[in-house]
DNA sequence: ATGCAAATGCGACTTATTCTCATTAAGACT
DNA sequence: AGTCTTAATGAGAATAAGTCGCATTTGCAT
């Protein structure tokens, strides 16, 4: 009866418990396409169990950004919102008239980031790149 | 008397009042080399006249953003940070240690971009380029 | 099956920011 | 200088996003 998902077992190496909330949480995760907010995440959750609490979201959502399972944004001025991490590393545009989020990747950029923060002396531990635009006629 | 400062001419330009509390803040942005936020700069203002209110700070910092006179950072986490928009572009570079923030520019960055976003259909409007690091041993 | 610590639910709290509304005061016009 | 109009302010209430404290539940090692 071990069926654990990828998720659901980094959650135990972690030595942390696998409860019915974070189970249902790491579902949605899978399964969402896009980058939930931890209100939507909410939402979602409570279609599968209506007891799970808004404060287990926000402590889930921290967790699981500690081991490493999801990622958390921080769009202009919104909510944090969040995605799987199993995926190759993107950055974001977001489109201002409709607030789509489209993904890109760009190697040449994260060489060009390190190549400047060494040149400053740092190393990097993490970055945000967002576009903010708007579709071209 | 007409001492109006490039700031101050820029409030009048765009129809708006040049208040007392006005005044104090564009001064603050102007002798400022760092990135305040609203509550610092709430400070500083009250030396000046102990009279202004934090909400006068939130609103004119949000008037000063919309006729162009400051910019608006939203460094991870915190409250937003603050500061003036006659400089050249650049962006960010914050050590996860210390908090200090490093600025840099990146004309090669910048041109990727504007190619990024092209390739996908969209004009560049904005965009937040943060590096979160720490300093090399 | 039992026990204990980890996790949860709920509401209170915090932080950052915006809003409401009565009062003040810029700036225009005598 | 005095008056008027209305934008801007101050003070505090309200809101939004997230965190915390604590009694209760529950995963899971034994
Ligand atoms: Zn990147
Ligand atoms: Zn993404
Ligand atoms: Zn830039
Ligand atoms: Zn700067």
């Amino acid at each position: 009866m071990n069926e654990l998902s990828r998720y659901e077992r980094q959650i135990k190496q972690a030595g942390l418990r696998l409860t019915a909330p974070r189970r249902i949480i790491l579902r949605i995760l899978e399964q969402s396409g896009d980058h939930p907010d931890a209100a939507e995440i909410f939402q979602r959750a409570a279609k599968m169990d209506a007891r799970i609490s808004l404060a287990t979201i926000y402590r889930t959502m921290k967790v699981l950004e500690e081991t490493g399972a999801v990622e958390r944004h921080a769009f202009q001025g919104g909510p944090a919102r969040f995605e799987q991490a199993d995926r190759e590393h993107h950055d974001h545009l977001i489109d201002i008239e409709t607030g789509a989020v489209v993904e890109f990747t760009s190697p040449r950029i994260e060489e060009l980031q390190r190549a400047i923060a060494e040149e400053l002396g740092y190393e990097i531990v993490d970055h945000r790149l967002e576009l903010y635009g708007r579709k071209m006629t």
